[in-house]
RNA sequence: GGGCGAAUAACUCAGCCGGUUAGAGUGCCUGCCUUACACGCAGGAUGUCGGGGGUUCGAGUCCCUCUUCGCCCA
């Protein structure tokens, strides 16, 4: 793997081979019995058939560069991957295909159908991993589960006969979201509210014995067909007479009551409300209470049924809301139409209007499972980043609904009850299902052959699980639950979760409420909801805006490397990351830039390593230069800094620190200051080796999580560890400032300035590059006579500085005054215009005088003094000493030059 | 309707426990093909930190309020 690196950085050649490399050597595969604290990552299984988009770029990235950076610092880190056999979505992919064929799954069957599902898995299931793979994820892919897995279908099973035993799983008539084209129930989770402008119809409904009219107010005028009652409020005064009453439905010549009920708001509409038990949920509710009769006016395709009267039958329910309407109008009792603005849910599968529908559904009692998993909040065993995340799932937990998990498809776990009864399979769904046989219902944890009460033949319930039934489990099914294996006890509970604010309720607090139940431990106590990707109007990436980044076309023009750097740096806890589809050359800029300096700061370095380094330790301390301590000071702090980041989850700071680390401080200045000692033009090339070996080392180690590829093909060519070692699995830089190095940082930064202000001067006054300037420090503070000792040919060098002089320049020149005083001085001759010079020194003296006063009266205030603690007060003397030492220093040269006042 | 978040340079964003002459990347301007890198080097310009009020010796940072935008729940 150590061929020589290429003139022009390629990420493609590099980037899938060191893949291989990592992956056959199995360098990410972790024993149950391998050393080191657990740290496990759960990935967020992605649908079988997804193919990687931004949002999937950005999670995954995350969480590779949190394992391997506990990776490097020991830890026995695990990230599981897995596929998720994602029900309604893979089921509608396939029927999409068989649509092509103007075939439906009806006409396949259930088993053939299934069957074609599974074949279509086979075929495209891996492709998303695939995708993972070169995006550069460490995970443990020996591991890789999918959730129809024989074995975590077993734990699905042992799951739902457990809360069964524990009277938790319930079978009842509700009312579900019902998706009309899905043809299946929904969780609520799954039904995606959208506000739009709509109408609010008012109609008038005669009062039995002809005494006048009752108006209520509706969105949803096809569900009179189903309307049982009228109901108000009961302390409504305007109704108060006509409880207890009856009034005719107009258009069905229905004879309902009105009834009084608590949960009417008097202020909506006309304060009267119609009760439509079979499609609302609060009608439902309120039919219960008054034993109404609920009227089911709608086939599960969502037109009208034999229920109304014929002219309706067949009607798709938007039809018949016109129909109904324009009746009303007809016999003169629609009153009024009034705009008005409501939430209609969607299906988030297939954005089809959801009815709500009452129906036979499965269900799991939530609220025993909820209050453990509140508690673990609310103990602190749960952190959330950001915070106030917390917040959101106390609330949800607190209001939590009993979860609707049966779906009417064929694509998933199908549940595991049987019924005795001599019904055959066909009309099988919630009311018109006929109990024959002896009525036994069996729930097994194995496939029963025949009734165990009555010795007659079963069938099974036509449904199947929701999918986040099994995903809720993987933190412990992907480990060989409910047997007690090892993997289970090295790496239950896990550490961190990472994933999308939006999934937090469908699976985040679902498995921790499994956890809780099935494992009795919460199975992670970190949860990391980061941001969304968006586009620059700030709306969400999807495949029907077309306003998606495809990942992959980002790693094939950029490479994995420029992807994760900047999708890293360019997100901070709790915002969203912007990047525009349209420019992908800019919005990877970051990235990119970085990648190939790197590539380019190797290819120099190592260039210069051919022959090895020392290993730092070996190096005699009295040879280091100003530089060299400088730079290992800076790498010291940069480790502090990307360490504590890392851990603080500020994947953007720990990265910003090391790039600064490795383009500003190493490639800008060091690299440029140890030149002629690698050229061997001046003495010391192997301290300065050693330095620039160690010093890059540390940086690569720091920059590896987030960019593992160029980091691995730069690290592998450095001296001084195994041939064959990666360094993934080195060590995290662990900091040991040593104490030569007190006041590098000071005395470097003073080099800087100096060479800053020569360079500023060049600029200002047009000197052409190529031509050296002599150069006079006068007023030289104590930190600049150092600093030019020190460095004084560095200073020379970088500055193109022919002489370089302590002492007054005589003649006209142009002077930068530093913060300590010190005058740096370039005599230009008749270059310089005084004017311009004079002015330019005036104005800099007129803002320092500016900061002096103000800095005075704060100093000079009583409570100032008396409150702040003392090394602020100090801090804020300093300054004004140094502003003070400017400002009187620009004035002397002023004076010197004659500037007129 | 309830809850939460955001508003800082032309753009995308940092700024953590209140003390910096308010930063980065991209873009822009000037000059450079200096043999690691033009995906580069050197220098530069641009800010009522959304408006108003308050707390404080001191506010981009904390509190209140208004405006605008976004998210979640009903």
């Amino acid at each position: 793997m150590t061929e020589p690196l290429a003139p022009q950085f390629d990420p493609q050649t590099i980037e899938a081979p060191l893949y291989q490399w990592w992956t056959e050597r199995e360098l990410y595969r972790v024993s149950a019995d391998a050393p080191g604290e657990r740290y496990v990552i759960q990935m967020p299984p992605p649908n079988v058939t997804a193919v990687l988009h931004a949002g999937h770029g950005l999670t995954y990235t995350i969480q590779d560069v949190l394992t391997r950076f506990e990776r490097m610092r020991g830890a026995k880190a695990l990230w599981l991957p897995g596929t998720d056999h994602a029900g309604i979505a893979t089921q509608n992919v396939v029927e999409k295909l068989l649509a092509k064929n103007g075939q439906t799954r009806f006409d396949l069957g259930r088993d053939a159908f299934v069957e074609q599902v599974w074949q279509f898995v086979r075929e495209t299931g891996s492709t998303i991993l695939d995708q993972l793979k070169a995006l550069g994820a460490s995970c443990d892919w020996s591991r890789t589960y999918f959730t129809l897995d024989p074995a975590l279908s077993r734990a699905v099973r042992e799951v739902f006969v457990r809360l069964h035993e524990k009277g938790l799983i319930y079978r009842g008539k509700y009312i579900i979201n019902w998706c009309p084209r899905c043809l299946t129930a929904l969780s609520n989770e799954e039904v995606e509210k959208e506000e739009r402008d709509g109408s609010l119809w008012h109609f008038k409904y005669p009062i039995e014995d002809g005494s006048g009219f009752i108006t209520i107010a509706t969105t949803r005028p096809e569900t009179i067909l189903g309307d049982v009652a009228i109901a108000v409020h009961p302390t409504d005064e305007r109704y108060r007479a006509l409880i207890g009453r009856n009034v005719r439905v107009p258009i069905l010549d229905r004879l309902i009551p009105i009834v009084a009920d608590d949960v009417v708001d008097a202020t909506f509409g006309t304060g009267a409300v119609k009760v439509t038990p079979a499609h609302d949920a609060t009608d439902f509710e309120i039919g219960r209470r008054h034993n109404l009769a609920a009227i089911d006016i709608m086939t599960d395709d969502a037109k009208i049924s034999d229920a109304a009267p014929e002219r309706f039958r067949g009607l798709d329910r938007f039809v018949a809301r016109k129909r109904v309407v324009a009746e009303f109008d007809q016999l003169g009792l629609l009153d009024k139409i009034e705009k008005h603005r409501n939430a209609v849910g969607r299906c988030y599968r297939c954005d089809t209007v959801v009815e709500p529908k009452l129906s036979d559904q499965w269900f799991v009692k939530m609220a025993p499972l909820a209050a453990p998993a509140l508690q673990a909040y609310r103990d602190g065993r749960l952190t959330f980043i950001p915070e106030h995340q917390g917040d959101n799932y106390a609330t949800w937990m607190e209001n939590i609904r009993d979860w609707c998990i049966s779906r009417q498809l064929w694509w998933g776990h199908r549940i595991p009850v049987w019924y005795c009864n001599q019904d055959q399979a066909g009309e099988t769904r919630g009311e018109k299902r006929q109990t024959g046989g002896c009525g036994n219902i069996m729930v097994s944890r194995d496939t029963p052959t025949q009734c165990d009460k009555c010795g007659g033949a079963l069938r099974q319930d036509d449904d199947v699980l929701d999918t986040w039934f099994s995903s809720w489990l993987v933190t412990f099914s992907s480990l060989g639950w409910p047997d007690k294996t090892p993997d289970l006890a090295a790496f239950y509970p896990g550490t961190t979760m990472v994933t999308a604010p939006e999934i937090l309720f469908f699976w985040v607090a679902r498995m921790i409420m499994a956890g809780i139940e099935f494992m009795g431990e919460i199975p992670f106590s970190t949860i990391y909801l980061h941001g969304t990707v968006r586009d620059t109007q700030h709306r969400k990436m999807s495949k029907s805006l077309g306003n998606g980044i495809d990942p992959v076309e980002v790693i094939n023009r950029y490479g994995a490397d420029a992807l994760r750097y900047t999708v890293v740096s360019g997100m901070s806890v709790g915002t969203d990351l912007i990047l525009d589809p349209a420019d992908l050359d800019t919005s990877f800029a970051s990235g990119r830039h970085f990648a190939n300096k790197l590539w380019n700061i190797g290819r120099f370095l190592l260039g210069h390593l051919e022959s090895g380094a020392a290993p730092l330790a070996s190096i005699d301390p009295s040879t280091l230069t100003l530089a060299d301590r400088w730079i290992l000071s800076r790498a010291h702090e940069t480790i502090v800094t990307a360490t504590q980041h890392n851990e603080r989850f500020r994947l953007n700071e720990a990265a910003g620190a090391v790039y600064h680390f490795l383009w500003s401080d190493l490639a800008d200045w060091y690299l440029e200051q140890v030149k002629p000692r690698l050229y061997g033009t001046q003495p010391g090339g192997d301290t300065a080796r050693a330095v620039a070996a160690h010093v890059f080392d540390i940086a690569l180690r720091l920059l590896h999580p987030v960019m593992p590829f160029v980091t691995e093909t730069l690290w592998q060519r450095l001296p001084n560890h195994a041939p064959d070692a990666s360094i993934s699995l080195a060590a995290w830089p662990v900091s040991t400032e040593a104490p030569t190095n007190a006041g590098a940082i000071t005395d470097f930064e003073s080099v800087q300035a100096i060479i800053t202000a020569v360079r500023v001067l060049r600029a200002e006054y047009g000197v052409a590059p190529g031509l050296s300037v002599n150069v006079t420090v006068g007023d030289a503070s104590k930190l600049a006579q150092r600093a030019i000792d020190a460095e004084g040919e560095t200073i020379r060098r970088l500055a193109k500085i022919e002489s370089l002089s302590l002492g007054v320049s005589s003649g006209p020149g142009a002077t930068k005054v530093l913060d300590d005083g010190t005058k740096i001085t370039v005599p230009l001759g008749e270059l310089v215009d005084m004017d311009k010079e004079c002015a330019r020194l005036g104005a800099e003296a007129t803002k320092l005088d500016g900061l002096v006063v103000a800095q005075e009266n704060k100093l000079a205030n009583e409570q100032f003094v008396s409150r702040a603690p003392p090394a602020v007060i100090e801090k804020e003397r300093e300054k004004l000493v140094s502003w003070r030492t400017q400002a009187e220093s620009l004035r002397e040269q002023r004076r010197s030059l004659g500037c007129a006042d």
